[in-house]
RNA sequence: GGCGGCAUAGCCAAGUGGUAAGGCAGCGGUCUGCAAAACCGUUAUUCUCCGGUUCAAAUCCGGAUGCCGCCUCCA
C-alpha cells in the first residue's frame, strides 16, 4: 500500500510520490549550534527518525539530508560572552548533538552538511538572486524582495497584505517591503566574513537551507520537514529564494511536526522551563521520551508532565518485560516460530496506520496488543504454545525497532533501570541483595512477619520483589524517587 | 487585528459518515503464605454546548464557548 503524507503547503493528505521512482529524498532543518538540545529538539529529530525508518523499510533508497547551522548571530553572541572562538563554540555542541542522538537511537543522516561549508554556494545562489532581480543591496547587507515573488506567503497560507496588518513586524526605512529578509549581512567589526562580490559579510539564515537541500537532493526534491515554527518565516523564505532563483518547484511535500510544551506552558528559556535531553536521561530510559512522542500524532501539540512521563515509562517497562517472559517461555524449548493470523492481523494493521500519514499512536495500539497476546500465552503454561509465542514475539520486535523502539538488550534495559534508581536514591545493589537473601531465609522459617518488613522497606525505597518458583527477584517501582517531594 | 489548530473516560491519546483503538490509573477475579508481575472481567449508550444535513454524525455544515499556536529568533 502507498503512504499518505499530511502536506502543509495542501493542507491535504496526499499519496507520496517520489520524484525518482523507489528513491526518496528528505531535507529536515537540523539545529543551531549555541546550545545543548532540548526535548523539543528531541521530539522533531524523534519524528523525522521515524520517518527515515519508515520509508526505508518500504524499499526506498532514502537520501537523508540534516543540516547544522554553525554561523549564526546566536553562535557569535555565545562566543563573545564565553570568550571562545565562534568555531569552537560550534564544535562543541555539534559534539554534544551527536551524543544525544546516538542516546535517542536516531539514526544518522544519509549527509549532515555544515553552512560554513557551502558558502560559496550560497554567495553563488545571492549573486544568481541578485542578477535575477530578486534581491538587492542596501549597504553591505543584501535583501530579498518578497514582492519579487508571486507566491510569497502560499506556503504559510497568509498575503503579503495580511502580514503588512500584522503590527509586529519589524520596521526598517532601508528594506523596500518590511517582509523582505536578508540573504547576506555585512560582516560588523569583530565579526567573521566573507569575500564576496557584494561585499564583505556572512549570510543570512534562511539561504544556507536553500543552498544545502538542494545540493545534495535536486529540485525539486520529495520532503522537506521541521518543527512546525519554521513554516513561516524559514520556510517560507526558502521557498521563495530557492524557486526565484531556479524557477521550479523547490518541495514536493511539506512536514511539520507539532510543539512540545511542559506542564501545558510553551518551553522558553526565558520562563526558565526548558528540558535538555541530557538531563532527562538522567532520570529515565531514552527510549521512554520516544515511546512518549510516538504515542501522540507528530503533528499535534503534546504536552510534557511528569505524570505522563511517569505513565510512558511504566508502558515500556511493561513491554520490555514481555519480552522478558516470551524468552523464558522458550528457554532451553526446540522450538521456532510459527506465524498464525492473530499476529499477523495486527501487524497489517500496523503498517496500515504507519502508511496514512505516519500514525504511529495508532501503530502503537498493535504493538500494546501483541504485548497482551504473548503475555497470554505464556500465562498458558502450554509448550504446544511457544512456537506462537516466539512468533508473536518477533512480530512485536519488529515493529517496535521498526521506529526505533526495544533495540535495546531486554537485561540490559532492566540493569539500567536498576543502576539508574540506585544511584538516584543512594543505594548499592549488594545491601539490597543482602536483604533479599535475608527475606528468603525469613520466609523459609514461615516468618512472613519478617519478610513481609523487609519487603515493604525495600518498596519505600522503589524496590519491587517478584516471588516466583525460580526465587526472589527485585526490579524498579516507577514513580519513587528522593525528589518525590519537590514535585 | 490577520491566519491556523484543538476540545473524546479519572489522566494521556487514536478514530474524520456506519455505531467509541491503545496506554496509565482504579475496581472485581485468577495466581500467591500475603503480595508483586501477568492474564480475565470492568470503567465514555457517548465524543464542549446549541442548531442543521443524512437512513446513519465524535466525524459534514452553521453558530456559541473555552484553550492553544503562528504572524518576531525558535524544533
Amino acid at each position: 500500500m502507498s503512504i499518505k503524507i499530511y502536506n502543509t503547503f495542501t493542507g491535504n493528505k496526499e499519496e507520496f510520490k517520489p520524484v525518482e521512482e523507489g528513491r526518496a529524498k528528505l531535507y529536515v532543518c537540523g539545529v543551531t549550534v549555541y546550545d545543548h538540545c532540548h526535548i523539543g529538539h528531541a521530539r522533531s529529530a524523534i519524528v523525522f527518525d521515524v520517518i527515515y525508518r519508515y520509508l526505508k523499510a518500504k524499499g526506498l533508497d532514502v537520501v537523508f539530508v540534516k543540516n547544522f547551522t554553525d554561523i549564526d548571530d546566536k553562535i557569535l553572541k555565545k562566543a563573545n560572552t564565553e570568550g571562545v572562538p565562534w568555531k569552537e563554540v560550534g564544535e562543541k555542541y555539534i559534539r554534544s548533538f551527536k551524543e544525544d542522538m546516538g542516546a535517542l537511537n536516531i539514526l544518522t543522516p544519509t549527509y549532515e552538511p555544515r553552512a560554513t561549508e557551502h558558502i560559496d554556494d550560497m554567495i553563488r545562489l545571492v549573486e544568481t538572486l541578485l542578477d535575477k532581480g530578486h534581491a538587492y543591496r542596501v549597504d553591505d547587507d543584501v535583501y530579498f524582495s518578497v514582492e519579487s515573488f508571486v507566491g510569497y506567503g502560499r506556503l504559510s497560507n497568509r498575503s503579503l497584505d495580511e502580514m503588512m496588518a500584522g503590527a509586529r513586524v519589524d520596521v526598517d526605512d532601508r528594506k523596500r517591503n518590511p517582509l523582505d529578509f536578508a540573504l547576506w549581512k555585512g560582516s560588523k567589526e569583530g565579526e567573521p566574513y566573507w569575500e564576496t562580490s557584494f561585499g564583505k559579510g556572512r549570510p543570512g539564515w534562511h539561504i544556507e537551507c536553500s543552498v544545502m537541500s538542494t545540493k545534495y537532493l535536486g529540485s525539486p526534491f520529495d520532503i522537506h520537514g521541521g518543527g512546525k515554527d519554521l513554516v513561516f518565516p524559514h520556510h517560507e523564505n526558502e521557498r521563495a529564494q530557492s524557486e526565484a532563483a531556479t524557477g521550479v518547484r523547490f518541495v514536493n511535500y511539506w512536514v511539520h511536526n507539532g510543539f512540545v510544551n511542559i506542564e501545558k506552558e510553551k518551553m522558553s528559556k526565558s520562563l526558565g522551563n526548558f528540558l535538555l535531553i541530557k538531563d532527562f536521561m538522567k532520570e529515565y530510559h531514552p527510549e521512554v521520551l520516544r515511546l512518549f512522542f510516538l504515542s501522540t500524532h507528530y503533528r499535534n501539540p503534546v504536552d510534557y508532565t511528569d505524570k505522563s512521563i511517569e505513565d510512558t515509562n511504566n508502558a515500556l517497562q511493561r513491554l520490555y518485560y514481555t519480552l522478558e517472559r516470551a524468552r523464558e517461555a522458550g528457554k532451553g524449548k526446540e522450538a521456532s516460530a510459527a506465524p498464525f493470523r492473530a499476529a499477523r492481523e495486527l501487524e497489517e494493521k500496523f503498517y496500515e496506520a504507519m502508511d496514512d500519514d505516519f500514525n504511529t499512536a495508532l501503530a502503537l495500539s498493535s504493538v500494546f496488543e501483541l504485548s497482551k497476546m504473548v503475555n497470554r500465552m505464556v500465562d498458558e503454561h502450554d509448550e504446544s504454545r511457544v512456537p506462537r509465542i516466539l512468533y508473536a514475539r518477533d512480530v512485536l520486535v519488529t515493529l517496535a525497532q521498526g521506529i526505533g523502539l526495544l533495540l535495546d538488550d531486554v537485561d540490559a534495559f532492566s540493569e539500567k533501570e536498576r543502576t539508574r534508581h540506585l544511584s538516584r536514591m543512594g543505594l548499592d545493589a549488594a545491601s539490597i541483595e543482602g536483604m533479599i537473601e535475608e527475606r528468603v531465609q525469613a520466609r523459609k522459617n514461615k516468618d512472613y512477619k519478617k519478610s513481609d518488613e523487609i519487603r515493604d522497606t525495600l518498596a519505600q525505597k522503589g524496590i519491587l520483589l517478584q516471588d516466583s518458583p525460580k526465587g526472589t527477584e527485585w526490579r524498579i517501582k516507577s514513580g519513587v524517587t528522593t525528589k518525590g517531594e519537590d514535585r
